[in-house]
DNA sequence: AAAGAAAACAGTAATCATTACTGATTTAAA
DNA sequence: TTTAAATCAGTAATGATTACTGTTTTCTTT
């Protein structure tokens, strides 16, 4: 138990999560921070992505060819994934029926939910 | 090119996964199925959702622990999926934006739209 | 119904994201 | 500073999915 319970590492990864919005995949939270921090583990990224969910610091968006990306960004949106380039992209919950209070679904008790839009975006559909 | 393009087994696999309301894994369609078809490889189960998927005569509709779970209802529905068990349900779509139609957003072309609930089902609740 | 070509398959090996493990390092508290 | 607990790097293991190869089944055309 203590006030800081971060590490420094912990700390980065937490704060390049929290500080992009390409919803990264563990992956590239590594390699991005790999340039700062030569002898970062992937495991440490993936041991502390699992801790910050927990927390529900951050939150699972989309499973994208495989790979799980994350949103350092919790309050509720909805999100646009690229069938083609695989790019994520935030859009703004509109009448998106995003509420945590969805619950009185035949005894079901909703803790969170995910509306994501699959299609092509911009750029893939220009070229 | 033909009238009739399913093999026996590819037939066996589609409707394994249209007649159960599970939204089975490819393990689970291939464990089931294997009773009746003792010589069923895992890999044809695999090959074969994959081709479904692209005809658009199943959907992906979540990743449960790893898992791709699918559905061989395409109509538009939400699901819920319990954190605690796995198991995924049908929710009917009420007011949800499940529209195909949802394009005009910002450059996007939306090909198709998930929503997914996740939560805690009524049998784990009860436990 | 038989023959040949194309598609589909079984079985196995490979791939790749994620997790588990172990001994070393860092952090926090006294 | 000492000491215990937490965290980490590095590597091995796990498990879902895909790729590959030689065989079997299916389709088409007689």
């Amino acid at each position: 138990m203590s006030g800081q319970n971060f590490s420094k590492k912990r700390q980065m990864i937490l704060d390049t999560i929290k500080s992009t919005d390409t919803h990264p995949s563990a992956k590239w939270v590594y390699e991005t921070l790999k340039d700062d921090v030569p002898d970062l583990s992937l495991g440490t990224v993936y041991r502390n992505i699992n801790l910050f969910k927990e927390q529900g610091l951050i939150i699972p968006v989309a499973n994208v060819d495989g790979e799980e990306r994350i949103d350092g960004d919790t309050s509720p949106h909805a999100h646009f994934v690229c069938k083609e380039c695989g790019c994520v992209y935030d859009v703004p919950a509109t009448q998106a029926p995003i509420s945590k209070e969805e619950c009185a679904l035949e005894g079901f008790c909703t803790h969170n939910t995910v509306l994501t839009y699959y299609g092509i975006c911009g750029a893939c559909t220009t070229i």
